[in-house]
DNA sequence: GAGCACTGC
């Protein structure tokens, strides 16, 4: 039975071997054989091991068998639990389960699909054997008492537990909901949809109908589906208009452990929810990775543990920390192409310019090894590379080469590969431990990119991804001690490290009155949320005693930010709707123009062609607006260095904005473009938004931000052939240096006229901009008398 | 005169 194979693993359970192995070339003899390995025998490590006995799936599946469970392996399962939460419930020995098998089995009528009242097809029962061997299968009886009995469940299970398209199954067709819908949220997409569809087939329904899923963009549900797959963004909007979530009957949050703002605010909406709605029962699907912590947020709720089924993966850590991991990387990667067995290779870097670099090199050195190893595919992924390319890490290793070697492919990924992509066929993964992590600056209001040590939660991940397909190798670039002690625990949830403009409106909107004493289940630092609470007031959607006013629950009806949905409002009055929303679309997409590496000066001439003279945010509408003339014509933009995927999703945000618009009631209204006022309009409409996002251009020919005083300069990808005094910029992005980009030149007295409590002149203090403010303010009161 | 981890509404 090839399920034999197969370990019950954990991710703590990747068996742990302290072996060094240096990464100098001279002696990989002694560095990469997996002889001599000495494997750790702490009180902890002995205890996973243990529990990583392999134990055969295979027979668990028919219902009687209890002689396969390994009576002490469950003993130790729930003896290494109780001691950090009572309430964790240990999955029964078999024999006791089948005992009250009858008393709620759902699968009373096997013949007939209680949803169709149809018999099942076929393909029904050939998908029904391999659900039987998913180790979630297992569970099902329990998850479906402990759902019964208590209103919030945790469960536990990795990577292939088969959770996510099992447990909302066992409540479905347990009847938990109640006649109500089960939602179950996903942090991706392509998740919901692939599982939805999966379960669909499982049940043997039509995709849409009794189970369905609804992403942005893109509803397959309807007025029979009892079984939701949705994006937790998604849930969250749905929330919006309806805090009671009253639809539901069912909530299963899974991936909770990946921590999105989406679930973490979901979280504590819930929380507030469940004593309002006792009849809705939530079920927190996670990693085993932090599930105790969710279980002390939802205090007494209980634990379950899934396990998960993985092939074991050796991890392997250098003797010492390596001082430039870019080069241990390669080199490991060439060690491995030497020295051991055939199967893939997968290389975490931290972004593009990195990844193509490592790339190269990696050819260059394979190429001086001539044909006594084996041929090499190198790969790269990131989010920005078209699709066409990112398939390529699909493709198969190369053949044999003539000596008979075999050949080996190489991916060499960001954080894509972490979670959101799987390739099977991963053998060895390579982790140097870094990656980019959003951190906010809340005293400059700026969010950036930081390469940063990646958590433990993280490494243990990664190294997962060497044991999907067979046992596996982890070669970690850095000490176990390093590992031990200067990693954490987990990745700071994204609320901590976020602007929370967006979900403080968010929260406002589903009534939550109290934003800083909300039960966070990680509570952001107040002064992110001071500064939330300020931004919102300034743009009017607060009052100052923070209540949101009509602006504001106007505002939360857009998936944007604040200011950008500001800009929409203020674009009806100022008549300018139409471009308003293409310019806030453009923003919204990744960049619409491309610009490949060996083609720069052609791709600049091109995009010189759609340059506006007051900045990009009118150049961004020029070609906005040429793409749609030209019909949306994909060759079109590639002649002229466009990235025609950005603008047609830029135009599907722009449909779905417009849509937003006319159903709260706004006027989609522009005035013809040779009215003297055009430009201007749209302008002070942007404005209107980012005036809080000003800089000023100073005698010394630098630019200094308004207010927070910070030296920027332009980024070079602007279109402005000029330095304005005033200008307003979209971002400000740290890099090399302070840059502000996407830039457009204003008007000082329009600041005035806009937003005059955040340039009241007697709040701001003496600077070189207040001074030239002063004189503005002056002539224009002089002018108006 | 240059660089963008990753999701999501």
């Amino acid at each position: 039975m090839s399920s034999k194979k197969l370990g019950n693993s954990t991710d703590d359970d990747v068996i742990k071997k302290s072996k060094r192995f240096s990464l100098n070339p001279s002696d990989k003899e002694d560095s990469l054989s997996t002889t001599n390995i000495s494997s750790k025998s702490s009180q902890k490590d002995r205890k996973d091991l243990k529990r990583s006995h392999p134990k055969s799936i295979g027979t668990d599946s028919s219902e009687s068998s209890s002689s396969s469970s390994d009576s002490s392996s469950e003993d130790e399962r729930s003896s290494s639990k109780k001691s950090a939460n009572h309430h964790h419930v240990p999955l029964e020995p078999e024999q006791k389960r089948a005992k009250n098998e009858k008393s709620n089995d759902f699968d009373h009528n096997p013949h007939l699909n209680p949803f169709t009242n149809r018999p099942f097809s076929p393909a029904y029962y050939k998908i029904l054997e391999k659900r039987k061997v998913l180790p979630a299968w297992e569970a099902r009886q329990k998850v479906v008492e402990l759902v019964k009995q208590y209103q919030v469940l945790v469960l536990q299970g990795e990577t292939g537990s088969g959770k996510t398209t099992q447990v909302p199954q066992f409540l479905l067709l347990a009847g938990i909901a109640k006649g109500k819908a089960i939602a179950c949220t996903q942090p991706r997409r392509v998740a919901a949809m692939s599982v939805a569809k999966r379960v669909s087939e499982e049940m043997d329904v039509a995709l849409g109908q009794e189970v369905g899923y609804t992403i942005r963009f893109e509803d397959r549900s309807g007025p029979k589906t009892v079984l939701k797959y949705l994006t937790d963004g998604m849930l969250l909007r749905e929330a919006m208009n309806d805090p009671m979530l009253s639809r539901y009957g069912v909530i299963i949050l899974d991936e909770a452990h990946e921590r999105t703002l989406s679930t973490d605010i979901l979280f504590g909406l819930i929380k507030e929810v469940l004593p309002k709605r006792k009849d809705l029962k939530i079920v927190v699907m996670s990693a085993t990775l932090n599930a105790e912590k969710f279980q002390e947020y939802f205090e007494g709720a209980p634990m379950i543990d899934v396990p998960g089924r993985m092939y074991p993966v050796e991890i392997f850590y250098t003797p010492e920390p390596e001082k430039d991991y870019l080069i241990a990387a390669i080199r490991t990667v060439i060690q491995i192409h030497i020295v051991e067995d055939e199967g893939d290779i997968l290389l975490f870097l931290t972004g593009e310019e990195e990844i193509e670099q490592a790339c190269r090199e990696i050819r260059d050195e394979v190429k001086k090894l001539g044909n006594e190893v084996g041929d090499m595919l190198v790969v790269p992924l990131y989010s920005s590379l078209p699709p066409a390319q990112q398939q390529r890490i699909f493709d198969q290793a190369p053949p044999k080469n003539k000596r008979g070697v075999p050949g080996r492919k190489v991916v060499v990924s960001t954080n894509i590969a972490e979670t959101s992509l799987t390739i099977d066929g991963i053998v060895y993964v390579i982790d140097p431990g870094f990656a980019k992590n959003k951190i906010y600056n809340p005293r400059l209001r700026v969010e950036s990119l930081l390469v940063s040590p990646i958590s433990k939660a993280s490494a243990k991940q990664r190294a997962g991804r060497a044991g999907r397909t067979r046992p596996g190798k982890c070669f970690r670039l850095y000490p176990e001690r390093a590992f031990e002690k200067e990693l954490k625990e987990n990745t700071y949830a994204e609320i901590l490290r976020s602007n929370l403009n967006s979900v403080v409106l968010t929260l406002l909107k589903l009534g939550i009155q109290d934003i800083v004493h909300f039960d966070y289940m990680d509570p952001p630092a107040p002064e992110t949320l001071m500064r939330a609470l300020e931004e919102l007031n300034y743009l009017g959607a607060l009052t100052d005693d923070g209540k949101l006013t009509q602006i504001g629950m106007r505002m939360s009806e857009f998936p944007l930010d604040p200011q950008m949905s500001k800009v929409l409002l203020s674009a009806e009055k100022l008549q300018c709707v139409n471009e308003a929303v293409s310019i806030i679309a453009t923003l919204n997409v990744p960049m619409i123009f491309l610009r490949p590496k060996d083609q720069q000066s052609e791709a600049d001439a091109a995009k010189s062609r759609f340059a506006h003279e007051d900045g990009d945010h009118l150049t961004y509408l020029n070609a906005f607006n040429a793409y749609k003339l030209k019909k949306e014509s994909p060759d079109w933009c590639y002649d002229h260095y466009l990235n025609s995927r950005a603008l047609k999703q830029a135009n599907d945000v722009r449909e779905q904005l417009l849509q937003i618009m006319v159903k709260i009631g706004m006027k989609i209204q522009s005035k013809p473009m040779n009215d003297p006022d055009y430009y201007q309009n749209i302008k002070k409409a942007i404005l209107s938004g980012y005036f809080m996002q000003v800089a000023h251009l100073q005698r010394a020919g630098h630019y200094l931000t308004f207010r927070d005083d910070q030296v920027v300069a332009i980024h070079p990808s602007s279109t402005l052939d000029h330095k304005p005094e005033w200008c307003m910029y979209n971002e400000f992005v740290l890099t090399s240096k302070n840059y502000i980009r996407t830039v457009t030149e204003i008007r000082p007295d329009w600041l005035f006229e806009i937003a005059p409590e955040y340039f009241d002149l007697d709040e701001i203090k003496n600077s070189e901009a207040k001074r030239k403010l002063e004189r503005v303010y002056k002539r224009m009161k002089e002018s108006d008398e």
